[in-house]
DNA sequence: ATTGCTCCTTAACTGCGGTTAAGTTTCGGG
DNA sequence: CCCGAAACTTAACCGCAGTTAAGGAGCAAT
């Protein structure tokens, strides 16, 4: 029985595989190794639930899986998890751009919504929202084919003082967070200015689409990805 | 332990269980007895299935099951029930108006998205078609408190001849005719005058919105219902 | 009334996805 | 170097929803 990319692989994966592969590539970013424990906690299920998807997923050629090391997608996992996400984050932007949810509650919703699309659904989403490229929150849309784009951004917090830009995206699920991220214009696509920076890793005073100017703490700092406009790549390298 | 009406009757309902339900009240219309295995065949899934979940749904208080006769809703059933068929003409209507899916695609696509529809996306789907009373076919969707509306029509075989009226609905689930239907323009809403019927259930000729005439064969006007509007409502009883 | 056929139900098993309880591995100190 | 805690895996369950194979009910016709 041949074992490289076997044909089994397209089709045929259940939605609680969809579930994992594309926590597995959120968690790694599709490069590291990925501990059991922290698929579990992520989904919210039980450590032995995971460890036993992830011997299924590894049967079916989608992962790599070393005992007591950690997990790690294939190229065919690869694209099934982002074909995954794909559908997640059209589901995401079609809840907000159709349905009129706010950003804040359509994570839960879009998990659930998820189940419902076909291929053929998730066709006609795209076309009615013109192809959208990202979810509500900056993230971007793979393609159907399965390829992630990628974008050239950092968090608040590592960026010098004096720059600006735009807003890329916001790392967050905290509805709170998002509330308030929506309700002082902090979203992606709104231009910044990084007017001051207290030391210590102290607040951030922010300028946004030239108007009304906030005070951001650390922490928001962090879940605020941004790009950054000057002409060198001033690389804080972050991690 | 009490039995009327038992408190664990209105959310945990498996997606199964609604298609089951709903499948119950299709057949018997919420009045007759139903065979375990004519809900089988409709479903598409083996008698023991079957079986097994009447005794659930009947463990809950959702069904009569009365062995070797048949198979009644209970009054939560039949809410249960008709909550489900809401859910699913909402989504035909949804997957036709939004999504513009042709009215013959959409049975099957609908059953999917069910499964992802939770109660505030069926809500905001409701808003955002401006809150229907029907689906593509002309069923009348159910009240979110589970009311079904009546219609009064029956088959076009046994409207008189002469008469005219509104097309209520449309019975079937085939492709091909439902196509043909459309490009003739025979869809609900459409007024239509039966200007003559052939003995022994010949065919009819039938005039559609004022305009073109069309011949059309007994099966096919056994699937289309209408309500006739002569002031005198001449029930041909149909049994 | 018995036969026999069809319809319906019960029995026994499968696979998925979840659980808790009970081992193993691994690794950082003492 | 070894020991113990934390991380990870295995074992043994459960419930749901499906299957096929086998058994009992009901009824029509001899």
């Amino acid at each position: 029985m041949p074992e490289s990319t076997s044909p089994a692989t397209f089709n045929d994966i259940s939605p609680a595989m969809r579930d994992y592969l594309a926590e597995i590539y959120r968690i790694g970013m599709g490069q590291l190794w990925v501990s059991t424990t922290l698929i579990a906690e992520q989904l919210a299920v039980s450590g032995p639930a995971t460890v036993r998807m992830v011997r299924r997923l590894q049967e079916r050629g989608l992962v790599e899986h070393l005992p007591y090391k950690g997990v790690q997608l294939t190229p065919a996992g690869m694209t099934a998890a982002l074909l995954a996400i794909r559908r997640h984050r059209l589901a995401e932007r079609f809840l907000v751009d159709v349905l009129n949810f706010g950003w804040h509650e359509v994570h839960a919703e879009a998990d659930a919504l998820q189940k419902g699309i076909s291929a053929t659904i998730e066709d006609r989403m795209d076309a009615l929202m013109n192809f959208p490229t990202t979810c509500p929150h900056g993230d971007p849309i793979p393609s159907k084919s399965g390829a992630m784009p990628q974008i050239d951004d950092r968090p608040l917090t590592v960026v010098p003082q004096g720059a600006g830009g735009i807003i890329s995206r916001v790392k967050t699920r905290e509805t709170a967070k998002l509330e308030y991220l929506a309700n002082t214009g902090l979203v992606p696509g709104a231009r910044y200015t990084l007017k001051a920076r207290a030391p210590f890793n102290g607040p951030l005073r922010i300028c946004v689409n030239g108007g009304a100017e906030h005070i951001i703490g650390n922490e928001l700092a962090a879940a605020i990805w941004v790009q950054v406009d000057t002409g060198k790549s001033e690389t804080a390298r972050h991690d």
